[in-house]
RNA sequence: GCCGGUGUGGCGAAAUGGCAGACGCACAGGACUUAAAAUCCUGGGACCAUAAAAAGUCGUGCGGGUUCGAGUCCCGCCACCGGCACCA
């Protein structure tokens, strides 16, 4: 294709409009306050040219956002730009449409590349970073997108990062309170009566993985302090995480897959290591339900629905035989089963295990604890389906019938999740049944399907139909359930609902029910209660890495000689990383950050914390930041954000947001936590921070395989921009597909949008003057090719005179599609709807600028480049008004134009088709009928035949029915 | 296993329950050209038929159903893609 003919000059004109564009600073975007510069588009357009603005006087906003990039070394490909030119594409049709539309973009520039490149060549990541920003924008820029980039900004920038801090530091400061369902600061945090009265801190108020050596307080202050930093929404714990000895650092739950890293795929392990965490766990609730107030796709709901996982269900304590009182807590969402608990099995790292184990178990559990704990993610995950475990020689009374049961301790129970203990029904859950068959442990049924009559087996109660595994090769049928009205049994496992059955006051209960009775029981005894659990786990926050935002902490010691972490006051931000030598972590495996000595103790009295955060942090709020980039005062100000995010009506937030799946859970998770906790604090002013979010389809190579360096399929855009140009690559990346879907490359698609490109060009220029252009070209020396675009000449078929009907229907029917398309999101459909403009144009003797004109405005967003150049060639020969096409007020159809005067109507005999009649538009149905019964190719199938029924439906067909 | 999505020509794809395949790619034929490229015109789901046509039949993953009429709605399968996965 190198080798063939130019369809236009785009290489001169995509640099001459990109450079004129910003010389104007065409797409900045105005905040409330800032006075509008005379010759402005936007200023001029809206009438506001020497005014300041004001959320009163500016049009409606409209924030539309991109993901922002890691600028890799790699640069940018296909990918990148697909959501782009969408978001491009709306944000000059927004624009044009009358709206103060804020488009910005930046880098999420912290990251592990830039670090790992750093230990290994010694180049600070910030040079690294810089170079790749540069190539970045570079790509971007050239392909005309119409960001302000006055807004820019970089999460590695001191200037941001230094706010990034200052919101841990409001998070650090602030609890949150169920009583009030909100994040409050810390001071509003009360402190329990027995802070002042015992002596003693209490062993119950201790959190699970309490920290670090940790030592009796002594003081009251010291209680204090405890209780309060138990309390933060960022706290320090001492659990098991996942930590990967090839990357240096643990990852949170969310970056691992299938025990491996998510970057790298590098084998994970179970630690426990003292590491900041985040409290996302409080605001379970409310980013479930407020995912009713967004508009995102089902499915990207779904997945955060389970990832957050909520599970209703009840709390049941179980006492401990023989011990007087020690009880474990376990978690169910069947307590209509407890009747059918025939064992409990407690996680290997739960707190009572010591306890309880008898001296002739101690060898096996300790064993078995071991064999868990060296077990990591990716074996757990592949063992899975052969279960382990072993008794503890205890056992616990069962609530409800106070039955004895065996205590056992397998790793299937999760120390993460509920209680980190169980009560196991094996008869109706597969996972206890699997374990109760492995090791003989007693099955009893509690549920019966329910029966096919509506018959209630109130009949049922105080039944119990027991067996043992090992004793049946069957599973067991309940005894009493031959009755014609009973439940029937069926094959266990039966997890299901159904009716209850063999459990005393609640058999012949529907599960809903029993549920319900057995729950309000419990809760009456004090022996359980309704509970709500949810899979979602807390935020695993720092890193052990050089490249990130330090933390605004540091550390001390108390009289008792506990370790404590302190807030530095916001005055001591930017908290900025020190320069080191080396990057790698210290032998001992500290970060990186402890090898600078005078850094960590600079300090009196106090270590700073060496940890830094993740890369999540900084596109945590970036949207906010854009608002108001440059404020200094504050990470953003009262007024931008009211007006950009909350100005509209609606929920909330920004409008459109557009970006790929893979951050379905972690980044979109992860900023609404942060975007409401600032909400609660009153900081921002809205809930929720993306209104409309939409995921682009991910592109394929040519090959139908996803895009890889090892598979040498992908495409890189600089290549297609100096092959067919910026305005011919934005229209394929649309035309492929529906934005959402899944699609391949393919280089002949662009050279099909190329050459329409190329139809429109010449539906406009005249070619000799073209012909011209491009022998003067080949003469005169590359510098000044820019100004021979002056040699081309409009075609002489446009003038200023009246358009035909037909012409104007052309236009109009072009302007309501791709108006409908472009508010639907449809762009491929647009597309090819100006497609059929110009090869219906292509015919036209003479072409009317009063249809030429528009067709240009509906052709700008995607083809930004080609239309502005023909725009103001038609200015120059014209002389209207023009001052800018991107501020040129989009054109409306007029639906009176588009209405035809006959219709052609399918006519089907029997629901098939055989023929088209053309009536009249306003025909009635007798006429209609009259014309299906005249055509001849009808006449072939009812001839001789009794028509039974007419079927007209207006202005759609006509359907005969014959017998 | 659970949740979500998608199945339409050789390919990317269109179709408020009403003429399936718009638009584009690839392909074939023609015009222009010494020739090619570029451009312009024409053709095209499959089958059957024919010198060529017309007419006809079948066609939206598979099997049923609702309807005058189904790619579209309902029920049951199958395949592929994405997410979650011992979450009690």
């Amino acid at each position: 294709m190198s080798s063939s003919r130019r369809q236009y000059p785009f290489h001169l004109i995509e640099p001459k409009w990109q450079q004129t564009w910003e010389q104007q600073q065409a797409f900045r975007a105005f905040n409330p306050g800032e006075v509008l510069p005379h010759g402005h588009p936007f200023s001029k357009r809206h009438g506001l040219e020497g005014k300041t603005a004001s959320a009163e006087n500016l049009p409606s906003k409209f924030y539309i956002l991109d993901m922002f990039p890691y600028p890799s070394g790699a640069g940018l490909h296909v990918g990148h730009p697909e959501g782009y030119t969408a978001t491009d594409i709306l944000a000059r049709y927004r624009r044009a449409v009358g709206f103060n539309v804020l488009h910005p973009m930046g880098w999420d520039s912290f990251g592990l590349p830039a670090e790992q490149y750093a230990v290994k060549t010694g180049q600070h990541p910030r040079v690294t970073t810089e170079a790749n920003i540069a190539n970045f924008t570079r790509q971007i820029k050239s392909l005309g997108f119409s960001y302000d980039w006055s807004r820019e900004l970089a999460t590695t920038d001191v200037e941001y990062f230094k706010w990034t801090q200052w919101i841990f530091l409001k998070l650090y400061n602030s609890w949150f309170n169920s009583e009030t369902n909100k994040a409050e600061p810390i001071e509003t945090l009360e402190y329990p009566d027995w802070l002042e009265k015992v002596e003693e801190y209490p062993e119950i108020d201790r959190v699970k993985g309490e920290p670090f050596h940790f030592i009796r307080p002594q003081t009251i202050e010291e209680k204090k302090r405890i209780h309060r930093d138990k309390h933060r929404l960022a706290y320090v714990s001492e659990a098991p995480v996942n930590w990967c000895p090839e990357l240096g650092t643990v990852l949170a739950n969310e970056e691992v897959i299938d025990g491996k890293s998510e970057v790298g795929g590098f084998p994970v392990i179970r630690k426990p290591m003292r590491q900041w965490m985040l409290r996302i766990t409080a605001y379970a609730e409310k980013l479930l339900q407020d995912l009713d107030t967004i508009d995102w796709s089902d499915s990207l709901k779904q997945m955060q629905v389970n990832w957050i996982g909520r599970s209703e269900g009840a709390e049941v304590k179980f006492k401990i035989s023989d011990t007087g009182g020690v009880y474990f807590t376990v978690f169910t969402t069947r307590p209509d089963t407890l009747f059918g608990a025939t064992y409990c099995v407690l996680s290997p790292e739960h707190s009572l295990v010591a306890h309880i184990t008898t001296p002739e178990q101690e060898k096996a559990v300790a064993d078995y604890k071991a064999y868990a704990a060296g077990k990591s993610d990716l074996e757990r995950t592949e063992l899975a389906k052969e279960k382990t475990g072993v008794f503890t020689g205890a056992y616990a009374i069962n609530p409800v019938n106070g039955e004895k049961i065996q205590i056992w301790i397998a790793d299937y129970v999760l120390a993460s999740y509920g209680t980190g203990a169980i009560m196991a029904v094996p008869a109706h859950d597969t996972r206890d049944f699997e374990f109760a068959k492995k090791f003989n442990l007693p099955i009893v049924q509690v549920v019966g399907s329910a029966p096919a009559s509506g018959a209630v087996a109130s009949a049922l109660a105080g039944n119990t139909g027991r067996a043992n595994a090992s004793s049946h090769a069957t599973p067991p049928i309940a005894a009493d359930g031959a009755s014609a009205a009973a439940p029937e049994a069926g094959a266990l496992p039966f997890v299901e609902e159904g009716i209850a059955i063999n459990s005393s006051f609640i058999s012949g209960l529907p599960t809903a029910e029993a549920k319900k009775k057995i729950t309000a029981w419990l809760e009456d005894k004090k022996l359980g209660k309704r509970t709500i659990n949810y899979k979602l786990r807390d935020w695993l926050f720092s890193r052990q890495r050089y490249w990130g935002e330090p933390f605004p902490i540091i550390w001390k010691k108390d009289a008792a000689g506990n370790l404590y972490h302190e807030a530095l006051p916001e005055s001591a931000l930017p908290v900025l990383p020190p320069t080191l030598e080396d990057y790698k972590p210290t032998a001992g495996g500290e970060p990186p950050l402890a090898r600078a000595k005078e850094w960590l103790n600079e300090i009196p009295d106090a270590t700073r914390e060496t940890n830094t955060m993740p890369q999540w942090a900084g596109s945590c709020w970036y949207y906010l930041r854009y608002t108001d980039a440059k404020n200094a005062q504050s990470f953003v100000g009262k007024d931008a954000d009211n007006y950009w995010m909350a100005s509209n009506g609606k929920a909330a937030g920004v409008d459109l947001y557009v970006g790929g799946t893979e951050h379905a859970v972690l980044h979109l998770l992860y900023a609404r936590f942060w975007h409401k906790v600032l909400f609660d604090l009153g900081h921002v002013a809205t809930p929720e921070p993306f209104y409309k979010l939409v995921n682009q389809g991910l592109i394929l190579g040519e090959d139908g395989q996803k895009m890889s360096k090892s598979r040498g399929n992908v495409v890189n855009p600089d290549d297609v921009l100096v092959e067919y140009g910026a305005d011919a690559f934005r229209l394929y990346e649309m035309f492929m597909g529906p934005l959402q879907d899944t699609k391949p490359w393919n280089t002949k698609g662009v050279e099909g949008v190329y050459r329409f490109l190329g139809r429109v060009w010449r539906l406009f220029v005249d070619e000799k003057s073209e012909t011209a252009f491009e022998q003067a070209e080949t003469t005169t020396e590359a510098q000044r090719h820019g100004e021979l675009l002056d040699l081309i000449m409009l075609d002489g078929g446009i003038t200023d005179i009246a358009a035909s009907p037909a012409q104007l229907k052309t236009l109009h029917a072009c302007i309501r599609k791709v108006t409908e398309d472009l508010d639907g999101m449809r762009f491929n459909t647009a597309i090819s709807a100006m497609m059929v403009f110009t090869n219906e144009a292509m015919t036209w003797q003479t072409k009317p600028l009063s249809v030429m004109k528009p067709f240009l405005q509906l052709l700008a967003p995607f083809a930004p480049h080609i239309a502005e150049e023909l725009w103001s060639r038609l200015h120059g020969t014209f002389g209207q008004t023009a001052p800018s096409l991107a501020y040129a007020p989009w054109p409306k159809y007029d639906a009176a134009l588009l209405v035809e005067s006959e219709i052609e109507l399918p006519v089907q005999v029997n629901g098939k088709f055989r023929d088209t009649i053309k009536v009249a538009m306003d025909a009635d149905n007798a006429t209609i009928e009259a014309a299906a019964k005249a055509s001849e190719k009808v006449q072939q199938f009812i001839a001789g035949k009794a028509i039974k029924k007419v079927i007209i439906v207006p202005k759609r067909m006509v359907n005969l029915i014959v017998a």
